[in-house]
DNA sequence: GCAGTAATTAATCAAGTGTATAATTTCAAA
DNA sequence: TTTGAAATTATACACTTGATTAATTACTGC
């Protein structure tokens, strides 16, 4: 039985090939499948790391949450682009409804966070804090939208809009990352943004970019 | 250390008893904390009964999961009523919104389930069932809907109609359920019914009912 | 009433979990 | 080069889990 070969990495490193790793169990074998013995071998290290990286496996679930949310999100964002509001906006449902965001690894790891919010604070905090930022980006483009083309933007109707696109977002992204649907002759990016041009009010022909 | 009371259930009873408990317990503690113990004690039995039952811990939790999500979808499919179509997918948004649909321990339990789908074939078919009901059931309201009021109602269109509808209702329930936000001051219903409508090409005035 | 069968409990088992600690290795300073 | 401290591994521990089995109880047909 010969020893493990020796191997030290900065700490940065390390945290995140855990955090990694704990991605990758969760993705695979779900939440009850990622265990600090799954987690340390896919990271090619001993258990006991995970204690001197995180104190508890608790906080290394929940970093993971907090970079796979953040990264979720601003991989959503960087779809954005830096053009006129409507341009933005479109950018965003596109990037929303496609890979590397939609899709099936992505969703299994969202689910089965998701599933623990309820009964784990810590958790719970973590959601919230990725789901504020998400929430408030999509409410700042459509004002901005609105106000390109001269339309009531009042601070009601711009939430109203916002809670609707959001939850079009949420939905169509599920559905598709679910794949139990054949959207494979469907054009997804048309329908999200002919929909959302809809809600708005907008002409979906200038929409499209 | 007296034994414990010898009580005999109908085996129908008993079922539902287990299966209410495994849902109590999923609800209240995750997944992870709906143990065979756990869900023994809720249920006034011991753990031995859970595998007379059902043969594994696996198939209870998958027996769990088919009521759960046929309950959910024929509560939210009574909400439709008989009348004429666009008022019977009034009545199914309006009940897919509000509780006991949309709710916080409702929210917790599909999505402790939903985080196991990835990773389990099961638990993948049980979910692909329930979802095939409500998705076929927005689908066929939705062409009704058209037909009514004389309007395109080709199966490509339709269909398209439905994905969008049923995201949009698979979104905003997650928001009213989650609770993150503030609804309060907010008319969820109004808000689902005048999105749909407007998704639909429908007057909102002749949609509330 | 009574035996026999089925149902339920209680106790036990092996496996796996997170955690703690001792043993070993690397690195850096002197 | 040597020595001491930090990092990493390996082992062990206490506990929980799902499953199994033997003991006990209730029911049923005669």
């Amino acid at each position: 039985m010969t020893r493990r070969t020796f191997h030290r990495e900065p700490e940065a490193v390390r945290q995140n090939d855990l955090i990694a790793a704990t991605l990758d169990s969760v993705a695979e074998l779900g939440l009850a499948g990622a265990t600090v013995r799954e987690v340390a071998n896919r990271a090619g290290v001993t258990p006991g790391l995970i204690r001197r990286d995180f104190d508890n496996k608790e906080r290394l679930v929940a970093a993971a949450y907090r970079t796979f949310i953040a990264d979720l999100i601003e991989t959503a964002a960087a779809g954005c682009g830096d053009g006129p509001a409507h341009t933005q906006l479109a950018g965003l449902i596109r990037a929303s409804v496609t890979a590397p965001v939609a899709d099936g690894r992505t969703l299994s790891i969202w689910a089965a966070f998701i599933g623990t919010v309820n009964s784990d604070p810590v958790m719970a905090e973590a959601h919230r804090e990725g789901y504020q930022a998400f929430r408030d980006l999509i409410e700042h483009l459509v004002g901005e939208c609105l106000r390109e083309r001269g339309a009531d933007a009042s601070q009601l109707l711009v939430r109203r809009h916002a809670i609707v696109l959001n939850a079009l977002l949420d939905g169509l992204w599920i559905e598709i990352s679910m794949g139990g649907d054949d959207f494979s002759h469907v054009d997804v990016v048309r329908i999200a943004l002919d929909s959302t041009a809809t809600l708005l009010g907008i002409d979906p022909a200038e929409f499209r970019e």
